[in-house]
DNA sequence: TTAAAAAACAGGAAAAACCCCTTTTTAAAA
DNA sequence: TTTTAAAAAGGGGTTTTTCCTGTTTTTTAA
């Protein structure tokens, strides 16, 4: 008797995750047990007592509940949970985001399909799988000629700050939105300036666009 | 016998190119003949006498060769060719450019997958597929209130100088760059908040981001 | 060649953005 | 409870952006 490890596919894009979930049932050895439209689903399913399948596929973008955010819950209630991200982007920060937050692999979305096979493999058997790209990125990341290591942590307001400044709105009505003096706005302004390496409003919207802090 | 139609499908993402052949194959009157990863193969090959399948499905975002370039050789080449333009995004532009090449349906990639069989058998009898999404952005670019149907022609210098607003620079900084009086920018910016719609430089650059004239 | 249109340029002024530095309030830690 | 740190607010200033109303120059087309 052949056993079949059961996979969990996240991912907002209903058909590529069906045509995945075809893909992979395609293999005797996995069968897939669940697709989620977005990490809530997973979480609410898992957290009312689902078992976790042998590993869960996790799109990166996605709305509602993220990859990352999906990670972090997984981190703290399931850590050992099995995740291989799914990626469009080869973003640096998401992927090392992604892997600090104990994904166990990074595939992008434009991979021969038999890496997929290898990967689903190779995660049951060693724990975790890697593409080159992805180990270079790691590798790059633990130079400590590198800067760009430390993770910027915003905090609630000056994320609301950020998207509203996204916005056409002057400070002014800024202020009036977030019921908070126009001071306290500038101050916001001011301190992201600063720790963003930004010279203007413009650096700012550049750098929220960039970091999927605002969706355009 | 069962007669089975012949698919073919175009996206650079390949992982989600096979698993969607998986899919479709698994539905008894089609089989995916080829996966391309992007325009010109499936040029190359149509150029060098390949047989136009029953059904295309085009991924509109690829690079090397997009959906819309593709597109447009199809109606120059093959005008009979049967399209259906698969894409992440709901940009009505995007939608209009595709249809108006002679896209025959227009799927979003996050529908259900049943959608997709429903297409095809649709697209095959009748000829078209669209989904009321499609239906309602065709339906509002015909409506001669909405202004939106002009398309914008930006002139050489405006684009040039959008995409220096879309940097951390001061107009007069622009003009230096551009050899222009501040002056002349100022009107270059007035003209195009006025065209555009929008009401400061932060407007300004989300246009730019949003219409692709500038890369992020 | 000439009239009309478009592009380039300008003066002046208000509004908004940007900057530095101080004080008050709030929250947390010692 | 006192100390400390961070968040919020303010004062006062410069620079940049935005807006309005023009003129001059160049290009286009009749």
């Amino acid at each position: 008797m052949i056993k079949t490890h059961e996979i969990i596919i996240v991912d907002d894009h209903l058909l590529f995750a069906r045509s995945l979930a075809s893909l992979v049932d395609s293999y005797d050895e996995y069968t897939v047990k669940y697709t989620f439209q977005n990490g809530s689903e997973l979480v609410a399913k898992l957290a009312s007592g689902m078992a976790l399948p042998a590993i869960i596929l996790l799109d990166v973008k996605m709305p509602v509940m993220d990859g990352i955010a999906t990670m972090k819950w997984l981190k703290k209630y399931k850590p050992e949970a099995k995740v291989i991200a799914l990626s469009m982007e080869d973003e640096e920060k998401t992927i090392l985001n992604m892997l600090r937050n104990g994904a166990k692999g990074y595939l992008l979305k434009d991979i021969q399909p038999s890496l997929l096979k290898k990967a689903l493999d190779t995660v049951l058997e060693q724990g975790y799988f890697h593409t080159e790209k992805v180990t270079t990125t790691l590798m790059k990341s633990l130079d400590p000629e590198s800067n760009s290591n430390k993770e910027i942590q915003l905090k609630e307001n000056e994320i609301r700050f950020i998207k509203l400044a996204c916005e056409e709105k002057t400070y002014k009505e800024i202020a009036d939105e977030m019921f908070l003096s126009p001071k306290t706005i500038d101050g916001y302004r001011q301190h992201l300036f600063e720790i963003l390496g930004v010279k203007n409003r413009i650096g700012l919207v550049l750098y929220a666009i960039k970091n999927g802090i605002v969706e355009i």
